[in-house]
DNA sequence: AAGTGGTCTAGACCACATT
DNA sequence: ATGTGGTCTAGACCACTTC
């Protein structure tokens, strides 16, 4: 394990435990280069990234000090910001797909400019209601490039894509880019979640990119509204 | 200007120009470090930057790629990530508020759990409509701690909250937390925003944190669900 | 004036991918 | 074996706050 990743971890738990309290001024990074054995930029490093947590402050000129958080935006923070498949959101929880439809397709033109892909590629075509616990949470109309996500299967798309692309083709996925929206339920989308017409659903559009730098999935979510929330952490530098 | 910030610049310039183009390798850090004059830690910080605005891909052990982003998704991420007041939002627009309360109340529970503030302390209590050329937009309701925002007059509530805290009191908004949800509006909701009863909202609850790591603001806000919209990048490490 | 965090360097060694 | 990016150091100088 990495030298900042040791120190970071060792104060955000001295935050968690109240060693350190709220708005109190924690050792400065001479001490802490001292304290840890470490040199100034690795220290820096560790605390750079309790900032983008969001559980500390650092003044030039005065000092680091301990973000005056309620214990309720703490729980928030410790569940990190990773994204992940639905499948592993839920992971005490039965998941599994109604498959609306699953087939290759030559991609349509909004797919092509999400993907970057020449507009005469094949994708594959999926359209599936995602189940958690027996009740339908989120519809899903997903696009990915036959040729970088190949030989998928029915029973992935019954299961988790997410995990096919990671276990069995040991492809990584690096990040992805996300817009949430709001509108109302079409007809089918009322009628597939289990929603009176016209509820409000949020409208996660996303693109998803792997470590290779090309984007393997253009996909828009529809959630339920009472099933729904993002949470970020925004900061001004 | 920091040398890391000019070096991320001229490299993301580079990359909207076409100079560097979708999935080509850029040159190797070693080579920009003496490209750029500058030492290799310099360098990394640049390209890190980069990679969390998502515009480029590391990989360990063979280099660095650009991402193959679509024309679209490089528009939004140029607009950058910062957050703003509503006012600075739309520069180039009439903004202004319908004031429905402004008083000063002792702290309600929840508002005191979020601010993190002693439980008989006291807080504006605002609650206005935002307007942006003319048409109802937001509606807001905020606390802040009389403590913290002095002197907080209702001319501020009818145009910019934050550019009064900006302005006049010389404080510096650090970061935000902010969760995105989405509802029916109430009755009274879609009356002021011109909506249908029933329509969908979306809800952002935010708590905002000056520089100095106090909570000022703890503010839920409803959107239009055809003016709201939130975008951001996932990365996995 | 003294002390803080911010930036930058020149170079070392490591983990990982490719050849 | 070579070369990539990742981590870490020891120390320098700078920008800013506080006294």
């Amino acid at each position: 394990m990495q030298k900042y990743v040791i120190i970071s971890n060792d104060i955000r738990n001295k935050i968690l435990n109240g060693e350190y309290v709220a708005n109190q001024q924690i050792p400065f990074e001479k001490d802490l280069c001292v304290h840890y054995n470490a040199s100034k930029m690795t220290v820096k490093k560790a605390l750079d990234m309790l900032v983008s947590e969001g559980l500390i402050i650092k003044r030039r000129g005065s000092g680091t000090f301990v973000k005056d958080l309620s214990a309720d935006a703490i729980n928030r923070i410790t569940l990190a910001n990773q994204f992940r498949g639905t499948t592993s959101l839920y992971p005490d929880k039965k998941v599994y797909s109604k498959v609306l439809n699953f087939s290759i397709e030559k991609v349509p033109e909004l797919a092509a400019n999400k993907l970057n892909i020449a507009s005469d590629s094949f994708v594959y075509d999926i359209h599936r209601v995602r189940y958690v616990d027996d009740k339908p949470t989120v519809m899903e109309k997903i696009y990915m490039p036959i040729d970088l996500i190949p030989n998928l299967k029915e029973k992935n798309i019954k299961g988790s894509i997410y995990g096919y692309i990671k276990e069995e083709l040991h492809l990584n996925i690096q990040s992805a880019h996300r817009t949430i929206s709001v509108r109302k339920a079409t007809d089918f989308e009322a009628e597939e979640l289990g929603m009176e017409k016209g509820d409000p659903v949020a409208v996660a559009e996303q693109v998803g990119y792997l470590d290779t730098g090309s984007a393997f999935e253009f996909s828009t979510s529809i959630h339920r509204y009472d099933n729904f929330s993002a949470e970020f952490v925004l900061t001004s530098n």
